[in-house]
DNA sequence: GATGAATGAGTCTTCATTCAT
DNA sequence: CATGAATGAAGACTCATTCAT
């Protein structure tokens, strides 16, 4: 899934094939979704709400989901499927051996918001029914626990020039730090000071981790 | 408030006080309140459900509450205010001057994990309603600003030891790796792990914000 | 619970007690409910008609019975309830020594139209959800072999005169007969033949007992 | 109709009469909410699964019926004509001078269920609509009437013989007690106690349509 | 003819809130 | 003050039927 709409751009053509169409219509259901639950949270929408906004029928939404939660449930697995991606993209080489880590760690924590920027409302409501709902619990601990993983990778390619000693509990406290400080910066209103806070972010981080 | 229960001990008055009963009625509703929203969430929690675990009538509900939100509205603030109180107990001056900044650092910490272990599951339940609900965003704002502005005092004390240049910047940091691996703590399986975390957690702020 | 409507007679007196309202209500849900099944089957009735006939509010009706299926439960448990009665307060005494044998079957068979005269149509609605229904499969399973066994108990009383041997087949043979007659009875649209038919069941069945 | 499958057997020829297809299509449809009905129900079952059962687009199934009722209307018609050929294949001259009343009941009564056993579950169906639904009730009412009427014609054969003296009455006292007892029969779940049943049902109206 | 995606009226059911007692 | 029966708007979900392809 992409969140971008599909634009219709011809309405002559007459014939979009029947898996196109489909595949449309539930695109425009999963957008609808992410967008309603962001603006408004899960509990404030209705399918009716959501099918409205995607511009079919209750009946439509019944086709491709089998209830709400199941909605809710395709929108999370592609958050975080997109978190990932972004993830895997970064570049790691240019920086390991330079010995720029200061810089790979300013890049880090840029990734990061870039990666939670796609919809940062819904980052927000993950949250909410990560806490809520039990059968969410497991794909956000899940998805935290890789995260942690994560950074436990990224700490031992520094292995030799680290001064931490517990590589397991600073992966805790370097991600969990990050992710918040990257949580309060999207959703700052004083997008003057984000530069500052990354700049103190990194600079604490720097000094957490590396002999000067 | 304090969330104990106040068993009447003198069953011979038949009359108890008025304004004694009534308020035995409230609290008995915000107890079962932050219960419920705590354990089933806000909206999963009705307003009978409620009342009967209060053991009150739905009418005496509604008596004291103008709606549910209204509840919600009351435990959030004091529970802020109970942060706050614990807060306000801290003892800087045993510390402050004789350097043990370190000291310092590992007890705000244990303080902050005592004051949130209050409801460890009501401190999700509010981010979860302050995400959700308008109205609450506020409040939870506010609160937060007000955390950022105690860690900013507490940083003044330290002024002259400070490596750290932008105070504002660095209050932010601070106060949200705090509150954060606070969380990640309060809802750690591994206990084992958490005084590791802890005293990783306090190596990282130390290192950030004092020279060595 | 009996099908007839408690009309208020006294709309002054003002305090009706609040378990006799509250039966009230649950009575004149089960009322509308006998009478709607009965009318239109269960299928085509819904709640909010059942409701409306009962003068109460859908909630009401959710109040009382957690469904639609458990209000034709109960009316289904009072409906055997009912027959029953009416069996348990035959009157043997004064047939079985007299040798009134086909006055005995005459009467059996009246008191069993009586029986299902209540509410024929419910009657019918009882079929119609026995065969649907495997919840109910069981409750009306257990009904007709209750009638065999009464069947079996009074064929046991003229043991000595009758010609059949197998009581057991005898008793299912009868009881089916008699059954399916009263409801082709009840259903009749000329009554004028009903009295003959009844002649001809008790002649059957009193040739086929009975050694002349 | 027969609700056998028509396999095709020739697969050279790649058009197939498109009204052989076409028939074909309407007897799997016909089959599949034959089979459907039976046994969930007619209001338990929807139009997507029957279409499915078919092997059929929804759309097909809109093509040969012009609703979900029609297409029951068109089984219970199909019901009916087969329970009339068995009567009509019935043989009465081997019984009707030999004066072999007994054995001829038997042979009736064991017609009459082969005859029902087409599809026992449907015969309940058919019950539970022509009940629940006044279009059916006709259709019922009508065939019900018309067995009646075979009774009597059959009744009228052995005329001289009976000891019965309306044959009206008595035809519907056999008929009705005939019915009822078969349908027992098929449902019955001790197959072992048939037999008697069978033999005591003869017996009955052996003795009540004869003297002996 | 065939297809099956789309429709939306209609059901069941919940729950915050009121108010007569 | 206290009670809890009653309310009904609102939400989740189903399914017979249509119609563009």
């Amino acid at each position: 899934m992409d969140f971008k709409i599909i634009v219709m751009e011809n309405k002559n053509y007459t014939r979009v094939p029947k898996q196109e169409r489909s595949r449309e219509t539930k695109q425009s259901i999963l957008k609808a979704g992410l967008e309603l639950f962001s603006e408004k949270s899960y509990y404030k929408t209705n399918s009716k709400e959501i099918s409205k906004r995607a511009g079919v029928s209750i009946g439509s939404f019944y086709m491709y989901f089998p209830d709400k939660k199941e909605l809710f449930k395709e929108l999370l697995i592609e958050y975080h499927k997109q978190i990932r991606a972004v993830l895997e993209n970064i570049e790691i080489e240019s920086y390991v051996n330079s010995g720029k880590r200061r810089d790979f760690l300013n890049y880090l924590i840029n990734k990061l918001i870039e990666a939670h920027y796609i919809y940062p409302e819904f980052h927000q409501e993950i949250n909410v029914m990560a806490l809520t709902d039990s059968d969410f619990i497991k794909v956000n601990e899940k998805s935290k626990a890789e995260s942690i993983e994560v950074t436990k990778t990224l700490l031992h390619i520094w292995k030799d020039q680290l001064r931490i000693k517990d590589i397991e509990a600073a992966a805790i406290v370097v991600q969990t730090s990050i992710e918040e400080i990257v949580h309060v910066l999207i959703f700052s209103k004083h997008k003057a000071k984000n530069k500052k806070i990354i700049d103190e972010c990194t600079d604490m981080l720097s000094r957490y981790l590396f002999e000067d």
